[in-house]
DNA sequence: TGTTCTTCAACAATCATTGTAGATACGGAG
DNA sequence: CTCCGTATCTACAATGATTGTTGAAGAACA
């Protein structure tokens, strides 16, 4: 993700108003590696701007979205979460017990489908989802983080 | 996924009552092989029974889920799906127009967090999720199948 | 500064999923 | 085979995340 001073340019640049939301919103994602939902920035920002709706938090993420600057993502956690890093090469590791998520930087260059299992399916691009156990939550007793309802019982496809 | 008949057993014997509904959901599942959402079970059970609820459904699927006989995953799709293919060595092509999803059965067996980049995460298993089109839609002006709103602007982690 | 078009906040609405309550049916005991 | 206790059923309401709507307010450009 761009700094908050280069999305303002791009915004106005690709049409889009600069508001002081929007800025709001740049600077509370800038370098935040725990890929917040929506509503976890809607809280951060309020911190700021108290009257801030969670419809234009929601809005401006999908604007960013749009802009290929962050990306949504679903790992399961029950909401979409949002991920600055927007680079191809890294995946993602995700706590089963709190729905905490964290980047994993690594190449997997062998992760091509193999001839004749992609069922007719034109393969654009692969994500790695690791599921496990958070530092915090390793240590035994440690309290869950996020509200959404289902963390347990979740895939292992 | 067991047959229904074994599976009949087996909610007899871990002390669930089998009854015509949950049978149903039984064969309906036996071979499926497009990750159906329990709206989609639901509408291929009420082919046979008009009256059964979608709570029901949801309901069995669940402890067909608990008993392991399906895994329940979600692909960003906006709803969870069920897989009868509960072989671990297997992932995930998931179409990005129409949301559907087929299993791609195929070991990936260096999938191994590199050491030192789990940032302290006890990592238990890894998912991976193909994302492209399905021959379906590959050819270009085919309809949509699935009702869920968000199939367009989604991830890359 | 004025004009115009976007965006804002405060709702209400939607979708998938889950909780509740009273009626009903399974399945082991008699 | 019938009876009874308990799990399950259906219908309905409620939840949480997300999206639509509307009139007011603000950004960008002439």
């Amino acid at each position: 993700m761009k700094s908050p001073e280069e999305l303002t340019e791009l915004f106005r640049s690709t049409g889009r108003k600069v508001t002081a939301q929007r800025q709001c919103v740049f600077r509370v994602l800038q370098g935040d590696v725990t890929h917040p939902s929506a509503e976890t920035v809607h809280a951060l920002v309020s911190a700021e701007m108290e009257t801030i709706s969670l419809k234009t938090v929601y809005q401006t993420l999908y604007d960013l979205a749009e802009l290929g600057e962050i990306v949504s993502l679903d790992v399961g956690t029950g909401m979409t979460r949002f991920d600055p890093n927007t680079d191809d090469l890294h995946h993602h590791l995700v706590c089963r017990r709190c729905g905490s998520v964290r980047d994993l930087v690594a190449d997997f260059p062998q992760l091509r489908v193999p001839e004749g299992a992609e069922l007719g399916f034109e393969v654009g691009s692969a994500e790695i989802v690791f599921r496990g156990l958070c530092p915090d939550c390793r240590s035994a007793a440690a309290p869950e983080q996020t509200s959404g309802r289902r963390q347990t019982q979740r895939s292992r496809p």
